[in-house]
DNA sequence: GACTGGCACTCGCTACAGTCGAGTGCCAGG
DNA sequence: CCTGGCACTCGACTGTAGCGAGTGCCAGTC
């Protein structure tokens, strides 16, 4: 298990040059280009150990090395230093985030952004409706048994459902009903509302019992059983860089995968509080990601996290800047959304 | 230029064999499959003219014929006949799209049932702001100088922007606001908008002028200059069938075209009523494009027309049968915003 | 005059053998 | 413990040959 500190440099030379280069790498090419200050035959005893604990891997017999998923991992948790963002590279965050008028124009910028700095898949999540809370509701009448339910939350997430009356409903009743749930829902967060929405009805005057009852079973149904996330994504033409050596020869299982809501949620909704995320290849549990990654971290307004957001490239991608991008691109959409 | 009719009949078993094997057709493969009752070597003849006039093509000496794009666009003009869907198809279109609860859920349904038809990518625009009309403005206050302006279109589409007001503005003011916008705006079409919206400045109370220019100025912005339309795509996933040998070996351009929300609404939304158009290969104006085929028409309910839809596939594409299916989805989607 | 069978020809594809070279593992010596 | 040297492996590339699908053309037939 002895991995002494050249071995480790070596390790991180053969990461470095790998992601630079595509090309497996062997062991002169390895003393040349770094200062090992040894001889490559020394590398390449230092590379069977490697080999033999499983962080590298030769493709053939007659090639260099590559490194595995499990190579990655130990570059990413103890070889590799976050690479701090580049001024001009902060400004281009801000200016691009700048001017967004309102939440899909930030999502819709954001994702851009994220794959046109790494290069790579973006995905960005709206803010959950779990984590928000409501900031008002409002029934808009569109004729008399048809009112359009929308919400405002705080995040500035807005849904709108058609909600269809049992009966039709006086003008006045609506705006009584808009009353009361504004009322008793205003500033409680989606995750908490079904027992209020509950004494909603049960609170509510007999002539708009019916009514109150439907608009409950649309607000529940809509915002907290579906659980209606969304999700931005762009830079799907990032996957063919790399000439179809990435991702094992097909696109085929990624582009579905991209296709998943659910999937992608899973990826990168789960975030932790300020911990970014990195899923190399294998460690993904959905199978048709094994032969990629996945950086994600959450963002929201100060400490709370709203939302995820994350990229997916090849499993050979350069770690230390992405994380840096993805982290730097969270806290800018984080002060944002601060300042609504 | 005289093609007979068993040379059109020829051009047409060509397309026909081609779609479904993805393979250079040669003259006996050709009469053993269809019924022309010539040899070989007169279908050689034929084929002779068939590629003088440019409708098909030899990868190389000793291959099969290949239809070009004109040999394609011949076909879809004159030697196709659009299939009528099975019963069962258009119970799965039915039962697809039956349970929508709201336009996005349509649109989303709608094209990820176009995709999985078609087994190609679909593209869905939403109702365009500018075929629609008001139906109803929604101010709401967030502080006393923030409204967030709602607004539902006939379409169902329902758009909102933040609104930063220049002073702060009390509730009975907002009222007032409203009542004025909706007694102007509701019924018009958005595209005849601006110089009612300039009524509407002039013509408001002195206290309201500031804020009612404000809510102008962004309606306009929104709404009408920047126009806001929105897009919905699948199936990304469908251009890895075929194995590379679709889209001239790369997908990188149409990939890259497909992220272009511009380039999706030229392609999709310029649909005239009731017309399917179908562009092929270099009949596209778009250069990423050329190595596509795009099948698309408009939808609405009734007769008029809000909006786009289409698939985009290689040019070896099963054209009746897509056709066939756009249209019938198209249709469906119309009766189903009918009924709203 | 249109169609057909026959035939020579083209040329991509596959298989195979041979060479080259990058890269390795191992070993003896410093 | 490191190093230079050496034998070995094996993929990549090259050139050759044979195969076969498919063609174009032509003379013959209905």
């Amino acid at each position: 298990m002895g991995l002494d500190d050249r071995k480790l440099a070596v390790l991180r030379a053969i990461v470095e040059d790998y992601v630079a280069t595509q090309e497996p790498v062997g062991s002169r090419a390895l003393v040349e280009r770094h200062q090992l200050g040894v001889s490559p035959a020394t590398v390449r005893n230092d590379m069977a150990v490697l080999e033999e604990e499983g962080y590298i891997r030769q493709p053939h017999t007659s090639a260099g090395r590559v490194p595995t998923d499990r190579g990655y991992r130990l570059f990413v948790d103890r070889l590799s230093r976050v690479k701090p963002l580049s001024p001009a590279e902060r400004r281009a965050i801000e200016r691009f985030l700048m001017g967004a008028v309102d939440l899909d124009d930030v999502v819709h910028r954001t994702v851009r952004l994220l794959a046109q700095l790494t290069r790579q898949v973006a995905v960005v999540q709206y803010p959950s409706l779990a984590r928000s809370s409501v900031r008002h509701l409002e029934l808009v009448p569109i004729s008399t048994t048809r009112l359009m339910l929308v919400m405002i939350a705080d995040t500035g997430r807005v849904e709108q459902r058609l909600v269809e009356l049992p009966a039709p409903v006086p003008a006045d009743d609506v705006t009584d009903l808009r009353r009361l749930m504004n009322e008793k829902l205003v500033g409680t967060r989606l995750s908490e509302t079904p027992p209020l929405v509950q004494v909603l009805v049960d609170e509510a005057p007999t002539q708009l019992r019916p009514a109150m009852t439907t608009l409950s079973t649309v607000l529940l149904e809509t915002l907290v059983e579906r659980h209606e996330e969304r999700l931005a994504l762009a830079g799907t033409a990032n996957l063919t860089r790399g000439g179809l050596l990435d991702f094992q020869g097909s696109l085929r299982p990624i582009l579905e995968a991209l296709e998943e809501e659910v999937v992608l949620l899973k990826l990168i909704g789960e975030a932790e509080p300020s911990t970014t995320r990195v899923l190399i290849g294998d460690e993904n549990e959905v199978d048709n990601l094994r032969a990629a990654s996945v950086v994600s971290t959450g963002y929201g307004p100060g400490a709370t996290i709203v939302g995820g957001l994350g990229v997916l490239g090849p499993t050979r991608m350069d770690y230390p800047g992405t994380i840096a991008t993805v982290r730097a691109v969270a806290r800018y959409v984080g002060e944002l959304l601060a300042q609504n």
